[in-house]
DNA sequence: ATAAATTGCTCAAACGTTTGCGCAATTTAT
DNA sequence: ATAAATTGCGCAAACGTTTGAGCAATTTAT
């Protein structure tokens, strides 16, 4: 409660009758460094907090060429995979001393371009991507010119910006064997977007599963090519209406799951009794479907708080351990969606 | 791909042989104000271009006391109505040129009033917060203060605050009428946190939807206190094995819900047959359960939109109609979680 | 007693904009 | 031909900080 607030530091000042300098240095934690007394730094503390005075962050920023705030860009933050990595994002950012941006690009490149450059122009000090498209010019090219840069979700072939992914292949390869193991020995997978990394990789871990397994190649399925519920549902639909169903599906993400549900209640048939399923993506329902779905789940939280990190350390140039690409690990949920098939 | 980048208006004008305030000038698009010709107008804006120069923003700042950027608080982005809502935020700013910094209180009245210092350092020219915590006296203070700022989701009793909330009477009124016209006499409401402005609404609505109906006041059930899984596990569990149990449950959110599918399936009950069910808060996942669920939906959009225009018509000052309160319509969607009871 | 070192603080420039005021040059009115 | 109005542009101050350089007063060393 400022009893009478105060506009700026020369106001302060000349209330103590004591220089802007000596404020400004007692403010920002420098007495020690410029001899500033121990009275007078806590006669400037103790006014300020009197008279809640803080720093003009336009003439700070101005004068120090940074901002202590980063950018965010997500293809989607209304979708819970990607609000949860803010979520993560903004926790650790507030234990940093930083503020974050946030931007939409829509599954949109153009707009990812437009909101980078909004950024800098806001004088962000650093940005975190998902990217979405097939091109990550751009990306490198404001990289390149000395924004700090991390980009997580998925990568680009050859790119050379620090990045965090999921081990998106070793979850597959796990999900895949979790139906192996339960002697499912035609299984389809529902992928997503073709020339995504997340699904080219999850389709790598997906295959070499059942390669070791000896499973034959024409019962190795893949299908569908959107990160969508229709998706899902169209090839759900498509699969399970065939002459010879697989036993068990794979869902590559959890729209595509949700899909696979809706076309299995809608053909009345049952899971796990009729068709097995497993999905990417652990959601806060997927324990609490009528059957609970086994799901691969992306640590949300370490991919934020590691790319936090990384960034960070770009931001104030500890060029030491910035690792080029980091991969999280998955953690598989077992629960009654796979049937356990008998020999 | 600028030639080669230029870092501020001086060098920019020196470049081109002119001031430096006219190219200020034709760069805030005030040519005509300040008879440009349209000759050096042509230059300057194609010498920005191709140089790619952008303002400073703090500089920009400094001098107009102004950041084109505003602050959304909400307790919790992972929750994906308030992922929704920010969405629509974000969608609606950019419209508008403006940012948005975003900040997650976590339920937490002293994380949100640090927020708000946070934000008000970094000179954001207004925020949008969907408040948590049994006051708001922190909250009309920054405002009372003449920082814009719109409420949303909730209100107190007596605020002055412009808010948007929905219309969670109408939304819990028509939830339960739909319970009633399907002849539905015993219904159990589990709600949520107590104290809140939604839930007591909400609350309000379901008590004056049974008493129309003429329902003996033994049979309104209310319970539960917590907006979680947990609660409405608990709860329903309880109510369902019960020596007279409710033959439909009213959830007042969708993580209420999911607890009263949990227990439904616990207890090898089924959706309608046993116990209908109806929820406040669409979901995704709502139409995907193994029985789609009824459900009354927030216009998240519509929140998130109606609130961006608010708080900028505060900001740039236009007094005329700022309203002091809008509420929401919300949605009903009727699916296969109700039974129909033969009178 | 004098020189050197230390302590405690201030001066003033710089960061990159925006904008009120003013001044030539040109055009229009008389 | 002269006065008045208009057109096109630039000067310089101001916004609120941070910080290198410097200076007087005090303390310590000789």
């Amino acid at each position: 409660m400022a009893s009478q607030s105060i506009k700026n530091i020369k106001e302060l000042a000349s209330k103590l009758n004591i220089s802007v300098t000596t404020v400004s240095r007692v403010i920002n934690g420098k007495a020690r460094q410029y001899r500033i007394s121990k009275k007078t730094e806590k006669t400037v503390l103790d006014a300020a907090d009197k008279y809640g005075y803080a720093p003009n962050q336009f003439a700070r920023g101005l004068k120090l060429d940074k901002s202590e705030t980063i950018g965010v860009i997500v293809p989607d933050i209304s979708n819970p995979f990607f609000a949860e990595i803010v979520m993560s994002i903004e926790k650790e950012c507030k234990k940093n001393g930083f503020a974050v941006l946030i931007g939409n690009s829509g599954d949109d490149t153009e707009q990812e371009r437009i909101l980078i450059d909004h950024f800098k122009s806001k004088k962000v000090d650093g940005v975190i991507v998902a990217p979405v498209g097939i091109t990550s010019k751009h990306l490198e090219e404001v990289f390149g010119a000395g924004m700090p840069m991390v980009i997580i979700d998925r990568t680009f072939p050859g790119l050379k910006i620090p990045t965090i992914t999921s081990d998106n292949y070793g979850g597959a390869y796990v999900a895949t064997k979790q139906l192996l193991d339960n002697n499912h020995k035609k299984i389809a997978c529902i992928q997503g977007l073709n020339e995504s990394q997340p699904n080219t990789e999850r389709i790598r871990g997906f295959i070499d599963a059942m390669r070791s397994f000896k499973i034959p190649e024409e019962d190795i399925i893949i299908t569908g090519g959107q990160f969508n519920i229709e998706s899902g549902y169209c090839q759900s639909l498509r699969l399970l209406k065939g002459s010879k169903p697989p036993t068990a599906i794979f869902a590559l993400n959890n729209l595509i799951a949700l899909g696979v549900l809706q076309a299995v209640s809608e053909l009345s048939l049952s899971i796990p009794e009729d068709v097995s399923l497993i999905s990417f993506d652990e959601q806060t329902y997927s324990a609490f479907l009528n059957t609970p779905m086994s799901t691969i789940e992306q640590n949300k939280e370490e991919i934020g708080k590691i790319s936090v990190g990384n960034l960070i350390a770009q931001i104030v140039g500890m060029e030491i351990d910035i690792e080029l690409f980091v991969s999280v690990e998955t953690k598989i949920h077992e629960r009654q969606s796979i049937k356990k098939i008998k020999k």
